[in-house]
DNA sequence: TTGAAAGCGGTACCAT
DNA sequence: ATGGTACCGCTTTCAA
């Protein structure tokens, strides 16, 4: 056990009397001290003390620390000795307060804006903006109606003049974008969200494993079934991998894991519920004895009203996706069995929090994929 | 529409020209702007803003807002309604730095604190202890292990010693605790945690709906059996309410709901994983047609080795609680079917949150019972 | 290359 | 009852 150069004030319970005790590093995990029955933050060592310490001004110290250059080498080195040694982390409120002159700007945008999911994201978004504007930053939303690869290109060129020192976004799936968003990583961090764009150089993605979660509800519509039975897959549009994805997953499973059930031909609804509810009342003509349906996509409420209109709706079982009010009533009155939920909140505050933490503190996410939950939802647990 | 007095520089979409623009007060919810297209924290006002309207200084603004005396009622009155047209807000940076000096000092006292349970609730006590001390706010911890309430006294008296604005309990269920925990909180604000205290005058309880929770597990059940089969339920120790209430939410579901469903009398194991193993043991030597197992306490592990010794695992459906290392194993070999979460991170981290929140801004939590999300977890989403 | 000093938004203490 | 001021920890600017 190596002793810390410093001591704490700290209580033990034995004695039940405050006294300066020497602390073990090997009990202090991310600045929290384990002891028995006993933990607590650790006092903080501030700029001025390793100024101190190291014989220079706290600007100094600022200097070496942050790499701003014009200190000199060697009292650079010796003073991020001393900041190691006694694990120097800086004060997020002092920080923060400073930075309130010009604020860490922050952009997102996000397309799709006006659906009933991403509506979710963005309580999420704004509940960042809130939080993060409390904190010495500023985060600047911009939202597209439907999908729209050139309005996002200007948006993203807007908030690049806007002078934004990182950038969320939920790309547009197209080589424009692409393009762009290679450009722009190449100065500023980036972090996709609900949708993905591998090889643009972004920093992370937020958001689901869309193959998993297709495969989650495989599982669940073969508990429903009791492992046979006729299933119709109904997905949006072929261009949108998230919902293909889903689906894709869901057969998959389906087919390698669960033989006793059989998938009709997979249908397309295009996000529209008028076709959803077409399709299952065709479906239901030919296969009367059709006993689940997995909707991966929008056209969830078209499907329970077919469903609802045909008698069928505790006939045949249901799993679609998106915590949505729909979705939810319909839930409760029976129509759907299993709600399929992606921590909306979480995609809309996390690729904030994200590029916050990156730009304040230079801590990047553990991993490049931040998966969010798959939330199994009942009329028991909504 | 109401125009606010203040005018905020802003970014209009049409003309993207940077622009003094009017920002209608219907379109600010919590603080942030939401326009077409755009959203965005608003420009903050500060006390020193407020002061020069008012036309006096700082000091008396801080002894006005926050009712410290020592300033004429009317001036009072004046600055008060200055403060509300501008929506003033503390800056939250500024105050918790302002408060370094003596930090608000939080209590939180665990008991049962080495179950594998109470150890995920740690490690949200431990975020809480890291992320608030980064805010201000100091977070002073005590566990137990075991239940003891003569020592869960001692610890209560020894963090009020200590000076603490605001006490996280999760209470031992015993007279005197109740009786204490009277007296604390007509002091300071007390929140409880993982089980809850009626009655005490505490603030809010963050926990499972544990009967809600027993509930769900009776729908899941249903699904995995198809309606049909012998299920048995075996619970822990009498005296704990939780695991009571889970059972009793289980089996009054179960009767209501799903009558094609038999209940074999409920067996109690006191959360060891030896009696639960013989209790497995016992019954599918009388009921060779078990057909599935709801574990409402501890002892899981003894039954998934009971039904792995007996060849059973794949024709016994096992429902059980908690997400744990070892459950998580037994999820992924097949052994349990159903594996229920209760958010022991939000156990952890919401009660000092809450405490933070209201000691450094006054609000209380929406309301008394903030229940965390019952979890729902197969091999696919683990 | 280095130091000194002026904030950032509150709080608290001391004069007046 | 009120104003002035130092200070919390960090950033930034300006002198030296």
């Amino acid at each position: 056990m190596r002793r810390l150069t410093a001591s704490f004030w700290f209580r033990t319970l034995a004695n039940s009397v405050i006294s300066v005790i020497i602390v073990y590093k090997n009990c202090v995990c991310r600045g929290v001290c384990h002891g028995t029955g006993v933990r607590m933050k650790l006092m903080a060592v501030t700029l001025a003390k390793i100024a101190e310490l190291a014989g220079v001004s706290r600007g100094t110290v600022d200097r070496a620390l942050n790499n701003r250059g014009r200190v000199d080498p060697q009292v650079a080195e010796r003073i991020k000795k001393i900041a190691k040694e006694h694990d120097y982390q800086p004060n997020r409120a002092g920080k923060a307060l400073a930075l309130a002159k010009n604020p860490i700007k922050i952009g997102v945008i996000l397309q799709s804006a006006s659906t009933a999911f991403m509506r979710l994201v963005l309580e999420g978004i704004d509940y960042a903006c809130e939080s993060l504007g409390e904190h010495g930053a500023q985060v600047l939303v911009r939202t597209i109606d439907g999908i729209d690869a050139e309005q996002e290109l200007r948006l993203i060129d807007e908030l690049l003049e806007l002078g934004i020192g990182g950038l969320a976004i939920a790309p547009v799936n197209d080589p424009q974008i692409h393009d762009k968003l290679t450009r722009v990583t190449a100065r500023i961090p980036v972090v996709t969200f609900n949708s993905d764009m591998p090889g643009c150089g972004r920093m992370c993605f937020v958001g689901q494993d869309t193959t998993a979660s297709g495969r989650c509800c495989a599982g669940l519509m073969n508990m429903l079934l009791g492992g046979k039975g006729k299933v119709l897959v109904i997905t949006g549009h072929p261009s949108n991998l998230s919902h293909m994805c889903r689906s894709e997953g869901f057969m998959e499973e389906i087919r390698t894991a669960f033989p006793g059930i059989e998938l009709l031909p997979l249908e397309k609804c295009y996000d529209r519920d008028e076709i959803a509810h077409e399709i299952v009342c065709d479906t239901l003509r030919s296969h009367t004895d059709l006993s689940g349906i997995f909707v991966s996509a929008n056209g969830q409420v078209g499907v329970c009203r077919a469903l609802g209109e045909l008698g069928m709706d505790d006939r045949v079982r249901v799993i679609c996706y998106d915590i949505t009010p729909q979705n939810v009533e319909n839930v409760k009155n029976g129509a759907i069995d299993f709600l399929i939920g992606q921590d909306s909140f979480a995609q809309g505050t996390r690729p904030a929090q994200i590029l916050y933490d990156y730009l304040f503190t230079g801590a990047k996410p553990k991993k490049e994929l931040l998966l969010t939950a798959i939330e199994i939802k009942t009329r028991y647990n909504l």
